[in-house]
DNA sequence: AATGAATGAGAGTTCATTCAT
DNA sequence: TATGAATGAACTCTCATTCAT
């Protein structure tokens, strides 16, 4: 649960010090990346923050990509995670994806730098960012596969029904995570439960 | 339906030559930040696809900002442009959301620049992305409303549905319109309409 | 004889004011390469010295090595345009070879930079420094073989001798022409005739 | 004959292991040095080949410059100690030219990174570019000089001569021996001895 | 003696924007 | 309106050297 500590080219500090000065680093590249952006954000800024000196930097990643990537990563990661726990003990189908989408929302209130992150490696690094959609989708659809197999769900769901999940959620967090905090968790994770439960008919 | 011709400051060339000029920057700006990204496209590649000398590009827009504001609200006319009549002659209110995801598929297939024209402006423009997706959930919204008021649609229905929709679309399109044609838009369509119609649930 | 002023990528300024500063910027660069060497010189010396922004370096070479290919080339070209009207003018293959020294030592005293550069190439960009000595080598060569058909030299006389004759005169330059001007000209081209001539033998 | 090892100041290593140490440093050092030049070499790259760590090398040289000036000294003696015993073996003035090219080119083509090492000197640390051709014209204009006196050469032989046939020399060895190995060194040898004896006249 | 993290000056390069013609 | 040269701020990255352990 707890990801390694990982710089650029697996150069792993060897000491204690090292450790902290890595993970300074990191906290304070978030931080810079969330809040000007990829290409506002800069070396020296992410040092300053973290209290070391620019070349610093380059101890331990070897460029701004790289730190970018390693952060996309760890972002997902940490998402990931944070919505496992709920997920896993949800008692059916259906309400596991409500307990997914609440938990989600719940991690961006409390992480809005996510999106600057996690969406803008579209831009930087495609290839971070077609992992976390793939992957993210690929979990989306093993589950709705295995409540379907239990009876939760209808039989036919697929990959279809994944991206379309995945992609509420998205929004929704962008909604009512990141740009209002004027709606209840809980409300929209009803809702789009009702929904799923039994779609938008009458 | 045809939008005026705009730089920046409403500047309106005079002369019918000054209007080719300017939509030729505009098509060569579409392609040039299509095909790089905002950040890695330059004024002067704009320029020299269209053909112009570097300084003419000031002639038209303030800045590089201003180029890619106008693109953006270009495109988001233009979809919006494309996707309405389907979902107008739609019979009913699933049928009216079918038709909106199908025609948007089939749009950014032949647009697979609008992802990175729309979404980027989250990270260069922030005012025109919001502008965006907020004006396409409350078009979704009145559709919704109204299908509702019809007996098409369950009576609750609301701005969390219109977001939800709307996400599924965007992650759908990337999917299936930007990343890979390998399933038929209709295939998808009709899987999606399914869902939204009586939901996962058995 | 007068070579034409090339930028980078054949970037041939198109108004008279950019061929002034390109060629102010050449002739800047020649005085901070010389002084500095490669890699103490720096394209911002080359700009102060030029009394151009530093941008407009790049307006006209791609890399701080493009402008240093550029230079070698032009004083390679010098050097050959100044030795060859005496050479051609001399009666026969000894004076031939004696005349190319002398006005070889006389140019490097009045180019002293030569050395910085030219041979500074070797560890900058050796395809440049290849091709300088090949291709003087090679004049020599044909040099050699033409006065050997002529009678005036042994009928052997091949790509060694050629080699040899070169490093003679480049160690002479060096020696008479860049370290020390004690010794007369005319004095270090008559030893030397005299030595190719009839050999060190008694 | 072998130069005690020295580092910077004549920090003399007092254990083995010191001296372990310093031999391995230079070692790599002449590698990194000859593989990348002066300047693309870098101290982590020598510390690195040599298998010590990074603030190692500060233990034995003040600087970078100061273990290239220790390079230069030993590959400038080197060359030396492998040309002299020929040299002094030659029957007559003639034979002890050629046999110290043909020493010389054989010993550049074991050791290619001399030029880059020696010649790059000029750059890096003039007095040592200097002091090493400086003393080869003096070494060879005493030999010349010694030969004339045994009535083997010319009685004029001077300086002049000395700086000619060490300019040969380099210039052989480079095209010869570090060029290209197309040609027997024998070969070469025999040619250039030929024209010391006699000349190129007919 | 040895280690390796930390430092920070310094340089090359990019490119949006301005301006003289 | 059009042209293209000129500008210079800004930024990333390198690496010799220092220092605490």
């Amino acid at each position: 649960m707890n990801r390694a500590i990982t710089a650029s080219d697996g150069k792993a500090p060897r000491t204690e010090r090292g450790r902290r000065t890595l993970r300074g680093i990191l906290d304070a590249a978030a931080i810079e990346f969330g809040e000007r952006g990829f290409h506002d954000a800069s070396i020296s800024g992410i040092t300053r923050r973290a209290g070391v000196a620019l070349g610093s930097f380059y101890t331990y990643f070897d460029s701004k990509d790289a730190v970018f990537r390693a952060l996309v990563r760890d972002m997902s990661d940490q998402v990931r995670d944070h919505v496992a726990p709920a997920v896993r003990a949800a008692p059916d189908g259906i309400a596991a994806e409500r307990a997914g989408l609440e938990q989600f929302i719940g991690f961006v209130r409390q992480h809005k730098e996510i999106y600057r992150i996690i969406d803008e490696s579209e831009f930087v690094d495609p290839d971070s960012f077609r992992l976390h959609y793939a992957t993210t989708a690929e979990r989306i659809t093993r589950r709705l596969a295995a409540a379907a197999a239990q009876g939760d769900l209808r039989a036919d769901v697929s990959e279809v029904h994944a991206w379309a999940v995945m992609g509420m959620n998205v929004f929704l967090g962008l909604r009512y995570g990141v740009w209002d905090d004027d709606r209840g968790v809980e409300d929209v994770a009803d809702t789009v439960a009702e929904m799923l439960r039994s779609g938008l008919g009458r």
